[in-house]
DNA sequence: GTAGGAGCTGGAGTGCACTCCAGCGCAACG
DNA sequence: CGTTGCGCTGGAGTGCACTCCAGCTCCTAC
């Protein structure tokens, strides 16, 4: 065992592999306040420790679904999690589960769409036509 | 009317607020491959059929769903809709298909996460509590 | 003790997708 | 026939979110 310091605390290589995001992001995000100051064993390494990883799961889940990272910032600046603190942070997230909503939504309905225009040129394949849509006119000679 | 040129053709600014889009933004696309070259009035102006619209509205989609610009560009250069390009772009939409329910799922995923940390902070709340969770160390004095 | 490997810092560089002009031309209006 | 408005072109600039070093410090193993 060259890793463990404390209870089950991870190296930044590990953090990395197990939520996909890279070291040096990860290091990028705690320098630009996305994240909490990491501890560091004795060393000066950074140890994540399991609530460290488990915050780390959310500002990539806040940023996956498009908070941009100044916000997220704010979220974090909310301080550590002392109870007056809790309001705010629900508020953002509460703004944010209804942004995700409507992704969603949005996805859904680009996904009809793009679904309609298979099933639309499946079907000019099968009878062998051109397609009505789109005239190119790109036609150099 | 200083509109109407053709069947139902629309300028370029009343494509822009119909789509979103704006206008700087649909020049550039057509600049870049995205869209077949616009059919331009007497006056040099582009005039937009409806076929041409709808056509945006599936780059449109195709954008808005992460398809990045290079791969919208060939989906755009094989041609007009001939029968023996019809294949390639079924292919190109199928992947993408694919790719937005990929998306949709990491969203729903994402979207759990936040809830849960919503009923979190809404129970501490309730109950005056701190969040054990992450450990800003934060204390300049 | 020194060679090697991991991580560290601060700063510069990159990629992507627009976005913003400056300078021009056409058309209509008074 | 000037001027006002809209759109056009090509090119430069912007914002965002990383990503990539160079040069350093520790530890560990030989």
């Amino acid at each position: 065992m060259t890793t463990a310091t404390r209870p089950a605390s991870l190296g930044i290589r590990e953090v990395a592999e197990q939520t996909g995001l890279s070291m040096d992001t990860l290091r990028w995000y705690e320098r630009e306040g996305l994240l909490p100051l990491v501890d560091r064993g004795s060393d000066g390494r950074r140890r994540y420790s399991p609530a460290a990883v488990r915050f780390i799961l959310l500002v990539q889940a806040l940023r996956r679904t498009g908070m941009p990272v100044a916000d997220v910032r704010r979220f974090v600046q909310f301080g550590g999690g002392t109870t007056e603190n809790h309001a705010p942070r629900m508020a953002m997230l509460e703004k944010q589960e209804a942004a995700i909503r409507q992704r969603i939504a949005l996805l859904q309905h680009d996904l009809g769409l793009v679904q309609d225009k298979i099933r639309t040129y499946r079907d000019l394949l099968a009878r062998g036509l051109d397609c009505e849509d789109e005239t190119e006119g790109v036609e150099p000679a």
